[in-house]
DNA sequence: AGGCTCATGTAACCGGTTACATGATTAT
DNA sequence: ATAATCATGTAACCGGTTACATGAGCCT
């Protein structure tokens, strides 16, 4: 469902082909809402379907021909109402299956579990440092609008960061648990 | 796919009925992993047909009957291949319809956003709270486990608090920010 | 009689993923 | 030639949700 927001929140700052739409969820969108561009393409079918959005061919001779879609004004009514409706309860609950995991490491060996954490951690810093790299693209975007949309963008990106780093050190914290219990057990041994 | 495997888990500790799994997950998983109890039983059919687990019906008086499933060798060995993989890249991304409102919120006049965050923080305190009681279910769980089993249930446990305290905590940030921009605008009015 | 907990499902649907398929144009 | 980017899709599948349905036994 949300996906088609995404799409029409998207096609509300302009016109823009399935492909741009494609480039612009792996720009921003990608860190909290991953799209497949098979999906997109799908979405922007039933969406048309729906008279959300208006698809007109655009002809190149440079590169092959496109489809740029518009948002209509029902599009932008709904697009509207959904912003309007506000954050669910589900803002607050997110599914993890590695924390999933986590709970059941009691069933594996304390190295296997704390091998797990350290990937996470490793992980997690690296999508750190992929993240820096979004800020060239927000300006990109963010050159022509205004000054309190780049806010917002800003808003998310913050949030990314705070939610990496909280889980870097969760990480940390849980790894060093395991490890002066692993300590403990061997000289027991 | 990790629902089959959270069922795993759980028949890995002992023998339970739909009907306990439905309440296991309610008291501890429920927080990253959420089921419906449909889906529980739909899963515990499959997992009966792969030969994961397997079911007895026990007839009982003072209550309706109900059929317990153990897990299979098969199984244990299937759910420890699981936990074996480790944390996929996966582990990293999450998904949140929230944040994109968010991300589209200067679609929005900025007191709706910010109305939206207030809702956000304090359905986060009250997650919160909710959460601060799920102890009170790990020791019932946990009273007859390793010590280093209940380790990871409070691995979670804190991974939750963490989390949920840095978004209160960025809410609070963003809310700053859009409220002493829109005394900066009522100012210039 | 009415409400609660215990207990187990079915059917329709849908959002999203995976895998696959195609082809134009540009740059090297 | 061939790799890369631009560009658009289809088909099968699947994990999960929503809504609905049923009924036993206990407590008040």
């Amino acid at each position: 469902m949300s996906l088609a927001f995404g799409i029409l929140g998207f096609l509300n700052y302009g016109p823009m082909s399935g492909y741009d739409l494609v480039k612009s969820f792996e720009s921003s969108l990608q860190f909290f809402w991953h799209a497949q561009s098979s999906h997109i393409y799908l979405e922007l079918k039933k969406l048309e379907n729906k008279g959300y959005i208006s698809g007109e061919t655009v002809i190149q001779s440079d590169r092959p021909n496109k489809k740029v879609f518009s948002i209509t004004e029902t599009g932008k009514r709904a697009f509207m109402d959904w912003l309007a409706q506000g954050a669910g309860e589900d803002a607050t609950q997110f599914k993890s299956a590695f924390l999933m995991k986590i709970f059941f490491g009691g069933n594996m060996p304390p190295d296997q579990s704390a091998e797990m954490l350290r990937r996470f951690k490793t992980d997690c810093e690296a999508y750190l440092e992929k993240m820096d790299a979004a800020p060239e693209s927000i300006k990109y975007y963010g050159s022509n609008k205004e000054i309190y949309q780049i806010m917002y963008w800003q808003f998310t990106v913050e949030f990314g960061h705070c939610f990496i780093q909280t889980c870097i050190e969760w990480a940390e914290r849980c790894i060093q648990k395991l490890e002066t219990l692993n300590g403990q057990t061997e000289k027991e041994e």
